[in-house]
DNA sequence: TTGTAAGCGTTATCAG
DNA sequence: CTGATAACGCTTACAA
């Protein structure tokens, strides 16, 4: 029993081989009795469609690739849970492009739209993988939480410069006025306005911001626990740290703790994402919660609308972020 | 510039469609000139090749699928990384075959490969994924961290059976003598064999475990909270829980502080996996360490040396696991 | 309603 | 070293 094709099942039917393919694909356009002879001798010999003939010839691979830096980090796995949802309701399977932020892998995984081995890219990045950005030559593509910026890319984002507002307001209201903050790599966009929202924030208080106050990280838990450290160097001590994703707040925790400072009594922490840990933390982290799944479902539904054949009415989408309030943030000590 | 093919290319360069195919290919049964000559062209048109096209005369799809319950699971997400490393280090792509453990799913997803449009199988479930169990007729498949149990399919895992025995013996060898378990699904060959691992180190001790001091879980996080919930309304409480995995000890610690109860002053908690988390919660989980990279990766290894026609040495890999000790654990309190 | 036949883009065999 | 040419398995006008 090697390769069972439809010539097989067609012979055994006694029938032609396009009757074999209509009776799959148009089942109406055949006689209710060959579609059963048909079915009844495909499964007779134990066939399996080769997707890949079918591939070639209709030009669809029934793929799509989501370029992204890190399946393991929280919030990357969970939008892909999202996408994933969407992706297997319309039939569509998805290749993983982990590329640990390397743009040469974002560009060889963005090359699998032009090799055909997926009909469409999810990208999670603030760079856009092509040579030539003739934005007509493109391949169905949607943006997915880092705005590349381009007109003509849908892009589906929360707005990361009012969420980056929100978690300083929340401070800044229970009373803090130095306020630091641990950002994700400036490359990116959503880091950026992020950073944006909080000076806004700082700035309508009356207050203003050192850039010593600001350090960098690159949104894993490991580097926020070693940017607080340096944080501490300082001589001044913030009385609260605003770190723009959950893993680098976690981390954070984990730092102050290590030298000795409780939160939120000695010091403050909020977060960005709203990752399953950070309800799991201790103490439970406060933090902006981004509608993550549901992100990447819908960059999922507006792929697929492109590859349709729609054009979308919109380039980019908002979804709402809510401010979490758990127990990582208090007012600041008394001097 | 719709569609270049090698016949655009063979044009330009003025050589025969399978001269360029060689010089692709089989870069030296073509002279250095017309391989200049070809390549040249080939830039000029902008060519990029169709996998499909390749695919379909090769019956090689360079996809391998990983059937995984759930990828937004922190062990499950880092299995994949390993995968991943190593897959693309051989030229080929993942595809993400998320289960939310559906019997239903993992068939389908299985079905890729005889379908063609995925050339091997990494398997992390406990069941075959197939009806006809016919050894011979399964496409290169490996199971990882669940056995099958399925003679002539290469596993790769832990010894769970004594990562078990060595997380009880540590509760023990700290005087703990009332040691709950929260398992995960009993279907999953795994939890078996850590509860077998469990109750193997208790008598060993000369003790004796009630099934009610035995509670399950469905390996989640929010799973291992209900059940520590559940395990603490019992009159005669553990001082100490043994969690089938970190997500689930995080969960339950966070119960416990729920409920008043301090860690590891009041219970002590560990773990199975190291999860990146384990090592950043508070207080840091006590653990057995599993090398779920390396798994990962171990599993693509074996798959590929399948697909080239290898014949394994061994259908059991056991990669080693280590006891890590923070600060979840410690004496029970003195009564 | 069913069959014939022409590809889809690539690889591979076999002559020149 | 190079070039016809026949597959690979399927879809799809078009013809019968």
């Amino acid at each position: 029993m090697a390769k069972v094709g439809m010539k097989d099942i067609a012979a055994e039917a006694g029938v032609s081989i396009a009757t074999v393919s209509h009776a799959f694909r148009n089942p109406d356009r055949v006689s209710d009795g060959t579609r059963r002879k048909v079915l009844a001798a495909a499964r007779r010999v134990g066939y399996t469609p080769n997707r890949l003939g079918a591939s070639l010839r209709t030009a669809r691979s029934g793929n799509i690739v989501v370029i992204i830096p890190d399946v393991a980090d929280s919030h990357n796995a969970r939008l892909i849970v999202g996408i994933e949802r969407i992706a297997h309701e319309k039939g569509y399977s998805v290749l993983l492009g982990n590329t640990r932020g390397s743009a040469a892998r974002e560009r060889e995984f963005a090359a699998m739209a032009r090799s055909r081995q997926a009909d469409g890219i999810i990208l999670m990045s603030h760079r856009l993988p092509f040579d030539a950005a003739g934005a007509d030559e493109l391949p169905p593509l949607v943006n997915g939480c880092e705005f590349t910026g381009h007109e003509g890319i849908p892009c589906v984002a929360i707005d990361d410069r009012a969420a980056g507002a929100d978690a300083t307001r929340h401070l800044l209201a229970l009373g803090h006025r130095e306020i630091a903050v641990i950002t994700g790599d400036m490359a990116s966009t959503s880091s950026r306005k992020r950073l944006e929202g909080f000076r806004a924030a700082v700035a309508e208080a009356g207050l203003a911001v050192g850039d010593d106050r600001i350090v960098f990280a690159d949104y894993t838990t490991e580097s926020g626990a070693e940017a607080t450290r340096e944080l501490l160097l300082h001589r001044d001590r913030p009385t609260a740290i605003f770190c723009f994703s959950d893993e680098i707040a976690i981390g954070c925790m984990h730092a102050l703790r290590g030298q000795g400072f409780a939160v939120p009594r000695d010091m403050s922490v909020i977060g960005i994402d709203d990752i399953e840990f950070a309800r799991y933390a201790n103490p439970p982290l406060t933090t902006v919660a981004q509608p993550t799944e549901e992100i990447g479902a819908r960059c999922a539904r507006i792929l697929f609308d492109i590859m349709d054949g729609e054009r979308p009415g919109q380039w980019v989408h908002i979804l709402p972020h809510e401010l979490v309030v758990r127990e990582s943030t208090a007012p600041p000590p008394e001097p």
